[in-house]
DNA sequence: TATATCCTGGATAAATATTATCCGCGATAG
DNA sequence: CTATCGCGGATAATATTTATCCAGGATATA
């Protein structure tokens, strides 16, 4: 069981939407361009960001991405959730319905009204998960990388983006 | 990103292993077709489980497996580590290194000595998960199913796999 | 108006992972 | 000696992930 490389390429790229200034949108090329991934692949992402309205999309000729929501709004488990989809991570296939011992037409109540507990433990695993991840957005990210980035590579960051203004 | 089937079928089948007698083995021929499943498909996931240390195996006529712990000493994170594997869910690709502003040469300390923090909160999250899984046993599982389940339905299960003795 | 740019969505393909089966080997109980 | 059972390798079917290409529509700019 893996992520999708599009959860490490979204972040990364929010990351470099969270400083653009209001008025602006920066181009899937360019995000494509500056961290030497390929164009058509990260639209693919972006296409689902938009979806869950985590980003939203300036079309035509100078257009772009930017964030549909404040920094602060979006979390680490929302672009996970918008890029491998709303499904659970384990998925119960009821196998002790199965259980030979039991008549397929007439199940006990025990493996039918109640949920399987198996299935409930790895939901409240993936639930520990998501609590971790709703708690950090990407403003704490970006505010955390320009400590740790340092100021320079920020703003040489922002200067590539803004090249072409 | 979702588990592997492995990892509901190695549960419920080791369910069935706490309560057999101390000098006792279920074969994989029973366990699968107790539940309905694949016997060739489920061996593959015993492999997995003796090589982790989970089940041990008696090979020749009447043999089969039992479990290779105590039930206390055998949590729901053993089970999914033994199945999925032990790489993290998240793999950093160190898209980071790659950006265009930056001399692959010469990379900056910042992004090279320290961790990527993407990464670093992708971790974490998988450890909530790890800490959920690993305070969940076999044991407190059986102990869980014996009152959800009663006690006949348990019973019954018990002489259906003893029914050859 | 013409043109270059950029998002959008569909079709498609390559690569990889998951699910699943089969068979022959060696071990062992009876 | 034989039927049973774990073990491991080879193989195949299916699904998912990764990746590309292209045509269409929107828009800024000249």
């Amino acid at each position: 069981m893996q992520f999708s490389v599009g959860v490490e390429y979204s972040l990364h790229c929010l990351l470099y939407l969270v400083d653009v200034s209001d008025n602006r949108t920066i181009g899937i090329k360019d995000l494509a361009a500056y961290q030497g991934v390929s164009e058509s692949y990260l639209s693919k992402f972006f296409a689902k960001l938009k979806k869950e309205g985590i980003v939203e999309s300036i079309p035509g000729a100078k257009g772009g991405y930017r964030l549909a929501k404040l920094p602060e709004e979006i979390s680490f488990w929302d672009v996970v959730r918008a890029i491998e989809g709303p499904e659970s991570f384990f998925k119960c296939c009821e196998v002790r319905q199965n259980a030979i011992i039991l008549d397929t037409e007439n199940l006990p109540d025990s493996c039918t009204k109640y949920p399987c507990l198996i299935h409930s433990v790895m939901l409240e695993a993936e639930g520990k998960m998501k609590e971790y991840l709703t708690g950090k957005s990407l403003k704490w990210l970006s505010e955390e990388v320009e400590v740790k980035v340092g100021q320079d590579q920020m703003e040489a960051t922002k200067a590539w983006f803004d090249r072409n203004l």
